[in-house]
RNA sequence: GCCCCCGUAGCUCAGAGGAUAGAGCAGUGGUUUCCUAAACCAUUGGCCGCAGGUUCGACUCCUGCCGGGGGUACCA
């Protein structure tokens, strides 16, 4: 956790005034939490309105122990406070204010904007970064959609979470890697193999091979409900595909192949990159070893001809190793997996960006190597088994249903977003058409808006898929904040020179300025707090906030009804005003970029 | 049945022990001789699912119930 310096001496003026105004107490018990700053840290909070001062701290509690009345305390430790701030020159740039059993307290702007204006301006893209994660890896699996299904926006929300994620853990100066952990093996691939023999021919895979696979999966399962024979061809053909039979393997590659280049060109215009494509089938020849380590460690059992490791003393259903038949199945990839990831990375966090409906099923894989690492008595800081986590997400639903790729109600992620870009086009010729990169920043629009959209909400909420929310530019909206940079990228070339850094942040003296001012001090902490909850969220609705505060100040009117402009004939509030312009477009513009959203100049 | 998640304005969501519960969308009324109106201002709209309990203080924590969703041994 970045330490806040203000908070810290303001929770220092708070103890001293209790010292003040307590001296018997203080005589007697100097070590009493009161009185001592650190404990003072963790109890001040931030007020519920931006008016209410920069930081409170409510004295209820303080005032029943020590037998008083929180008003009449906060009267008297006030006046202490603003006594020893008078007292004390480096902490003239505090003052408190009583409001009820309230204690707030309110830090100059002057000195915010000196705390905080150069940072930004000298850091630039570094700023809130932090070496926090110096040395350590944090391993993402992320996306991992399966092969010969098309990528539907169902599958958006575990590839735009992690893709953030990664951004973000990375600015913490941890070193992210990013995992596909494609779908590229189980039955359903024997499935498809039956299916396009039947009816596929390889002219389908030219042009569009995904969705024509997609067609022959649909129509696959259609005629098995008919003709459950097929049922038992699929069967055969999965299991020549695991002996490694050529014409088998040889067109499951073919759909690999042509699935891995439609997903790439997705994460391509989404401007998404992963450092592994290790898919399901990588683990194929590594799984042997892991069933033999898990039966020498005495964890396994046979059970309805099944091997399973038992977990009924954890209230969770036996995890199944291999089935009657000796298959495999996810389970037993997923350990392998895990061990695997810890074997060649060593990473500090293993992060499975998965949806709710697979909880048990990591709880299981997580318990399974536990016990696996206790059984075979690794040494505590050479276990991962408390460094895994599943990063769980709600449904996307649409009409209030879940999304099934069964059964045909599944939208497809490439048709939302080229229905954002187009609007997104629209948009621009209408407003701005003499701009002339159309066609890239439309891109950026369109994808930004969906993007935003799919990270607006809390991950555990589910969220009811909705063209109109998806394509609304108004608002609380990745366009907006777009829009809000572009504005200010717009300032920045009117304005036309180097912003500099030695201003007289005496003049950013509105309210207006004092909250982005306040806001951008904030955005470190913002990024530890999206780091720590795996939420990236938490980012787009500072964002929201920052853009709000920054769109009040371009806008605010003066006495006599008119906009107070920003770039004036006073140059030297001008200048002032500009190096805050400069500092909200850094922050807009790396907030953006790690919810793997882009920030263009002009739209 | 058991376990988990969700329930806040007409809609989508913030707030997760503290101040009068906040935003956006939708609705209504305004602002531009233009530093990009994809913006800004004002305004309508709330038994925070229900009932108890803990607390100086509960939308927030605990218990029970209701509604929605998910999981619950060989799919992922």
């Amino acid at each position: 956790m970045p330490e806040n310096k203000f908070k810290q001496q303001i929770a220092n003026c708070t103890a001293e005034a209790f010292k003040v105004i307590l001296p018997e107490l203080f005589r007697e018990k100097a070590d009493l939490y009161l009185f001592d700053s650190v404990w003072l840290y963790e109890k001040i909070e931030v007020p519920k309105k931006p008016d209410m001062g920069n930081f409170a701290l409510p004295l209820f509690e303080i005032a029943k122990q020590i037998g008083k009345n929180p008003v009449e305390v906060n009267k008297i430790l006030t006046r202490a406070e603003n006594k020893f701030v008078a007292e004390h020159e480096e902490y003239a740039h505090l003052s408190f204010s009583a409001a009820g059993g309230f204690n707030n307290a309110r830090i100059k702007t002057e000195a915010l904007a000196e705390e905080t204006l150069p940072q930004i301006l000298e850091l630039d893209e570094d700023y809130g970064s932090s070496e926090e994660g110096k040395g350590e890896k944090i391993v993402i699996d992320f996306s991992s959609p399966n092969i010969a299904k098309p990528f539907g926006v169902g599958h958006l929300r575990t590839t735009a979470l992690g893709h953030s994620l990664y951004r973000i853990f990375d600015k913490l100066g941890y070193k992210s890697v990013g995992i596909n952990h494609l779908g590229d093996w189980g039955t359903q691939f024997g499935k498809m193999i039956v299916a396009f023999r039947k009816w596929g021919r390889h002219d389908d895979l030219k042009n569009d091979a995904v969705l024509k696979l997609y067609d022959l999966y649909v129509k696959y399962h259609k005629e098995e409900e008919k003709d459950p024979v097929l049922a038992d061809e699929a069967r055969a053909a999965f299991k020549k595909l695991e002996m490694g039979e050529h014409d088998e393997a040889h067109l499951w590659n073919l759909f690999k192949e042509v699935s891995l280049d439609a997903f790439k060109e997705t994460y391509k215009m989404l401007g998404i990159h992963f450092d592994y494509y290790t898919g399901e089938s990588f683990y194929n020849d590594k799984m042997p070893a892991v069933v033999e380590r898990l039966k020498k460690a005495g964890l396994t059992r046979i059970s309805q001809d099944a091997l399973i490791v038992d977990l009924d003393r954890f209230g969770l259903p036996p995890c199944i190793i291999s089935k009657a038949d000796g298959a495999t199945l996810y389970a037993t990839r997923d350990i392998t997996g895990v061990l695997y990831r810890w074997e060649t990375f060593r990473f500090r966090k293993a992060l499975y960006v998965v949806g709710t409906a697979q909880r048990d099923h990591f709880k299981q894989v997580f318990k399974v190597i536990e016990l696996l690492e206790e059984a075979e008595n690794v040494p505590p800081e050479k276990r991962c088994s408390q460094n895994l986590e599943h990063i769980e997400f709600g449904w996307i639903k649409f009409n209030d249903k879940t999304m099934s790729t069964r059964k045909g109600n599944i939208i497809l992620l490439d048709d939302v977003i080229e229905k954002a870009i187009t609007l997104a086009r629209e948009k621009i010729i209408e407003k701005n058409p003499d701009l002339d990169t159309i066609e890239q920043t439309a891109r950026q629009i369109g994808i930004g808006a969906v993007l935003f959209a799919d990270m607006s909400a809390r991950r555990m909420k589910d969220i009811n898929f909705d063209w109109d929310v998806v394509l609304n530019f108004e608002g609380e909206t990745g366009p907006y904040l777009q829009y809000t940079h572009a504005r200010l990228a717009s300032l920045l070339r009117i304005y036309g020179k180097d912003v500099p850094v030695d201003i007289n942040y005496s003049l950013l003296n509105r309210s207006e300025e004092h909250r982005v001012i306040d806001l951008l001090y904030k955005f470190p902490e913002v990024i530890t707090d999206a780091a720590r909850d795996y939420e990236p969220y938490l980012i787009g609705s500072y964002l929201l906030d920052l853009a709000g505060a920054f769109n009040k100040v371009y806008q605010r009117k003066d006495e006599t009804g008119r906009i107070d402009k920003i770039i004036s004939d006073d140059a030297e509030l001008t200048s002032a005003r500009m190096a805050l312009v400069k500092a909200v477009k850094i922050v807009i513009q790396e907030g953006l970029y790690l919810m793997g959203i882009e920030a263009p100049d002009e739209m």
